[in-house]
DNA sequence: TGCTTATCTAAGCAAACGCTTAGTTTAATA
DNA sequence: TATTAAACTAAGCGTTTGCTTAGATAAGCA
């Protein structure tokens, strides 16, 4: 015996996630957010309870948009040749109009730093951790490591990732491919 | 005939820079930088115009502070072993209490991307180019490598200093270690 | 010592911020 | 069809933002 919800929650938190990944979370403002969203100050705030909620929820659909090559990799059993896909994946992933505009979850890093939220911590936490472990599940593939190589190597391969979050922004695409041969690559290696 | 400053501008410049490093420009707030620097709103806009001029002459204040580091870099001539210390050198010159706290040019990027005004870009490129100026100078002391070589390593070191600088905000000591290792040591490579 | 003028203090500007609330609309139930 | 309550609109809350300005202070020269 009531009014009905004139949207549906996951499709505008979607867009909600666009602008947050375009321009961060304290330069989008809420009166943005509405005009983005398609929906009045009011639902977002009955919705999600604040800027903040509307944030990690957008975080936690950015995490299952980025599922469709997170899978490729999962999928894989090809070691380092599905972790370097996986990068050229992520290139692809993080393109609108020829511009990067990088990993939603990496620019949330570098922009609140040690002074987010925990809930929203413990998001950005699990990101990495996951990640990280597709990188060992892949290198455990090939052989020939050591379990102590292993674990180096996916540290480096996950610190490489933030690299290429932030390249992605401010470099071209001839720059971020050397910059993937050279890691996968042992011949091009300084 | 008139009063003199109370204060020299580089030493609140110096001031703001800390402020800025630590926070970003844009959750930096004027009231802040009020504070921080000792002077002021009057005194900060007659000197600096506005937030912005604080934040230009901050960037510069920045680049000098790290020509300690990149002296060093400079003047070796022992090739990757120099480079390499560079990368070490850097994490200490960004570690505050045991936190990293990025390379200000690195967050700035990270935070404005595009939409930096003109002047500023100017100084974040300019940075960019300089530290790969140098990485290229440094690849040619190893007398062994082509010119598109050279270009391809001086390439990827750039974006793996991207990865540093936001890695040395989240990740443990023994990480970013492995890291390095991983980027200079052609055994341990995936 | 008194005048001049740049530098200081502190109050205040309009605009934008995150968020709330009073009042209207609308769809499902009785 | 009348009732009911959730979803809507839009105005506005207090606070903070970057920046300005009127008036007090003080240093250098006559």
């Amino acid at each position: 015996m009531a009014r009905t919800k004139q949207y549906k929650e996951e499709d505008v938190i979607q867009k909600a996630m666009n602008l947050f990944w375009r321009n961060g979370f304290e330069a989008t403002s809420v009166r943005m957010l509405e005009k983005e969203m398609g929906i009045n100050q009011f639902s977002i705030y009955s919705s999600f309870g604040n800027k903040h909620g509307v944030f990690v929820e957008s975080i936690k659909a950015y995490k299952s948009e980025l599922n469709s090559i997170r899978n490729i990799l999962k999928n894989s059993n090809n070691g380092l040749v599905g972790i370097k896909q996986f990068f050229y994946d992520f290139l692809e992933f993080t393109k609108e109009n020829e511009e990067g505009k990088g990993c939603l979850v990496c620019n949330t890093v570098s922009e609140l730093g040690n002074k987010a939220e925990p809930d929203l911590m413990v998001e950005l936490m699990k990101f990495t951790e996951e990640l990280r472990s597709l990188f060992i599940n892949n290198l455990k593939q090939d052989k020939n490591r050591s379990q102590e190589i292993v674990e180096k190597q996916a540290n480096y391969l996950t610190t490489s990732m933030l690299g290429l979050s932030l390249g992605s922004r401010i470099q071209n695409e001839s720059e971020l491919e050397d910059y993937i041969e050279m890691i996968f690559n042992p011949s091009l290696r300084v």
